[in-house]
DNA sequence: ATGCGTACTTCCTAAACAGG
DNA sequence: CCTGTTTAGGAAGTACGCAT
């Protein structure tokens, strides 16, 4: 046992030594990271300068943008070897700050004694909390004010001990975060659950089932998918996107604020976006709590003796539907698409699961369009935002959180519409949310958010101003004023993309000066379309280029973006292997401490054992004594009994009576041993011995008298 | 990183119960 | 019988953790 404790505790150092290696590693790989970190902004930095420095001579400004796209280009790949150089020169700070993180480390490995086990106890997941008297942590953000549920056998006891019935069940509401990151939160809200189905079954719908989804009012949404206007990148959203602008809701306003500036959600957005109608009955499809399981054929075909409405049932019963040939199977596949559209992408909650009020307006299919479906997606994604927003912190998971991120592309100027879409309903196919993120990730504040809204307001008068200028203008220059137009909206989105637009505006400017001045002289008609010509591919060139600078410096800012993640999660790697080295220390004491318990232990057995062995021996030679006492007296009673064969009756008698006064009490013991084993000896007469002991009655008998 | 199944928690209603 | 409280159980919501 003891050896076994020696031979972990052994083992304690080398691993401790291994872990603190480890953390130097760590150091060292986030130190460099840190450096490679600053030299990206650094770099970024000198492109700005740079490409401002452009600005300034715009006529050599194709080529050096031409140079400084190959130098970007060559300083991709050159980068690492910089890297290398800037890492041989790496500072002495550096250095020192190892050192010190060093001296640091071992200084506290004294002082944390104390201090780590109240650090680890917060970091953690709280277990401690229930077992010390001391005051728990306050506890997770409570959902509700429901009472712990009891099980029928256990409840007997809640009326007298409700008070610690109420604690525990508090008690066992602390849940551990184990795995969850603090501000983690989870959308189920997706497109890419129902393209696939749409795809799946996209094969297998016949025409009489396609004239029954498009009397539904959900055929605009569904045929995009079902046409594949929406592939599987469009519908990939961006967690961070959508948390972040849920963190711009305002619930007492409702009306999301960007900086200063506010902007709501309504049922006609959602209308636009989504193309479900919006006029009609309101549908409440929150709170209803209380609105019991019903039974209809519908619901006994697909979802018989199942207390909930899964997505997984669904599948199963689309699937089923689909190999149906009968006229009610046609409606259910229906029925059905409609609700794995509910589930997966406009009505989704956290479980996969949906209410039994949506069942039963997805099987009254006649009656379907009398709802107003926008205003019940609204509806619902508002209560969702209360919740997110409420008191409750950021846990949101349901609703249709990601038509915000189609909202903000149609409510903001920070991206354009795909090409050749601008004008396609739904909304939705309009946009690709990739970009938006690309956008959001490089958006410093929500204050620029803001900014992007006002934007987007005033390229629509300006729009509008085009649109007249348009119908007085020339044909031929119709696409390039379109061209220019979107140029100056490009140009009026502020924020750090500016760096390449800067350039553009002056040039634009004088561009367009030049060609009015061609333009107004007739004589110079043809040239100017040649010239025009000329300058559009040029203008085209200095686009392209332009555009190719910003795809580089989005890119190193991607970089950039990505080494900082990296470093992040070094940093906490490291701060884990700190605690779990703290925690390594912590177990090494203890069983060192249970080591010693288990060596006293020992020693005390040892002892009583000792003790044992001593009493043992002595209680064995007293049974050899037995014994030997035991032999003595048989071999007198065989001496008597040869005796009494012998002589008379009367000296037996005698004989026996001095026999009898002189037994111990344990000689007693033997004797009436040696009395059963006579019964059993077949040698003793019986009758014989009854004979005589009334002989010796009868003598004493005589003698009394 | 995202999707998804599912154990667990919370919310709500109605029945059962207790006391006046 | 009326009224307030407790308990049981169903529906809805939440969050963990595995799979992809």
């Amino acid at each position: 046992m003891a050896e076994d404790g020696s031979s972990i505790a052994e083992g304690f150092p080398s691993r401790e030594a291994g872990l603190r290696q480890e953390i130097e590693q760590h150091k060292h790989e986030k130190a460099v990271l840190e450096e490679k970190h600053q030299f990206e902004i650094l770099e970024r930095l000198k492109v700005k300068d740079e490409l401002q420095e452009y600005v300034a001579g715009d006529k050599e400004v194709i080529s050096k943008l031409e140079s400084r796209i190959s130098r970007l280009e060559e300083g991709i790949a050159g980068k690492l070897s910089k890297e290398r150089r800037l890492g041989s020169r790496r500072s002495q700070r550096l250095a020192n700050i190892e050192a010190e993180n060093r001296e640091h480390e071992s200084d506290e490995d004294v002082e944390e004694e104390e201090e780590e086990e109240d650090e680890v106890d917060s970091d953690g997941d709280g277990s401690t909390a229930s077992e010390g008297d001391s005051p728990p942590p306050p506890p997770p953000p409570r959902r509700g004010r429901g009472r712990p549920r009891t099980k029928t056998n256990e409840n007997l006891q809640m009326s007298g001990n409700k008070r610690q019935m109420k604690k525990m069940g508090r008690i066992k509401n602390v849940r551990k975060h184990k795995y969850r990151a603090p501000d983690h939160v989870q959308y189920r809200c997706n497109m890419l659950a129902f393209l696939k189905i749409m795809q799946k079954v996209r094969e297998r719908l016949t025409k009489s089932h396609l004239e029954l989804l498009q009397q539904t009012p959900f055929w605009p949404l569904i045929s995009a998918f079902y046409n594949g206007l929406i592939s599987e990148n469009d519908c990939k959203k961006s967690e961070s996107d959508i948390n972040e602008i849920i963190q711009c809701y305002n619930s007492n306003s409702k009306c999301f604020e960007f900086g200063s500036r506010s902007a709501s959600l309504t049922p006609e957005d959602i209308s636009a976006i989504l193309g479900l109608p919006q006029e009609g009955e309101t549908l409440r499809v929150t709170g209803l709590f209380g609105v019991n399981r019903y039974t209809s054929d519908f619901v006994e075909r697909y979802f018989k003796d199942e207390k909930r409405v899964k997505k997984t049932l669904v599948d199963d019963g689309l699937e089923k539907a689909l190999q149906g040939k009968r006229e009610t199977d046609r409606e259910d596949v229906v029925r059905l698409i409609i609700l794995e559209l509910f589930i997966t992408f406009l009505f989704c909650n956290a479980g996969s699961t949906i209410g039994w009020k949506l069942v039963r307006c997805c099987e009254e299919l006649e009656n379907m369009s009398r709802y107003s479906w926008a205003k019940a997606v609204a509806d619902f994604l508002s209560s969702t935002l209360e919740k997110t927003s409420g008191q409750y912190g950021p846990y949101s998971t349901g609703g249709c959180v990601v038509v915000l991120l189609f909202w903000l592309c149609e409510r903001s100027n920070l991206i354009q519409p795909v090409e050749g879409r601008e004008t396609i309903t739904p909304a939705l196919i309009k946009w690709n949310i990739q970009e938006l993120h690309l956008k959001l990730q490089r958006m410093k504040d929500f204050e620029e958010l803001g900014r992007s809204f006002d934007g987007a307001k005033e390229n629509q008068k300006r729009d509008g101003e085009d649109n007249e200028e348009d119908g007085n203008g020339t044909g031929e220059n119709e696409e390039t004023q379109e061209e220019d137009r979107r140029e100056e909206t490009e140009t009026d989105r502020g924020g750090e993309e500016s760096v390449s637009d800067d350039i553009v505006v002056p040039l634009e400017d004088e561009l367009r000066a030049q060609m009015s001045r061609f333009r107004s002289s007739p004589i110079l008609k043809t040239l100017s379309r040649d010239n025009e010509n000329l300058r559009k591919r040029k203008a085209t060139n200095l686009r392209d280029k332009v555009q190719y600078a910003r795809v580089e410096v989005e890119r190193a800012q991607g970089e950039v973006d990505r080494l900082a993640e990296k470093l992040e999660r070094k940093k906490e790697k490291a701060s884990r292997l700190k605690r779990k080295l703290k925690e390594e220390k912590k177990e090494k004491r203890k069983l060192e401490e249970e080591n010693e318990i288990l060596n006293a232990e020992k020693r005390s057995l040892l002892e009583s054992v000792t003790k044992l062995v001593k009493t043992l021996d002595a209680e064995r030679k007293a049974v050899r004594n037995l014994v030997k006492e035991k032999a003595e007296v048989i071999k007198e009673n065989r001496q008597l009994k040869d005796q009494l064969n012998q002589g008379s009756c009367s000296t037996a008698a005698k004989l026996g009576e001095n026999t009898q006064t002189q037994v111990s009490p344990e000689q007693s013991y033997v004797t009436s041993f040696e009395i059963r084993k006579r019964a059993l000896d077949l040698g003793f007469d019986n009758d014989k011995g009854c004979e005589k002991y009334r002989k010796l009655g009868d003598d004493k008998g005589e003698r009394n008298s």
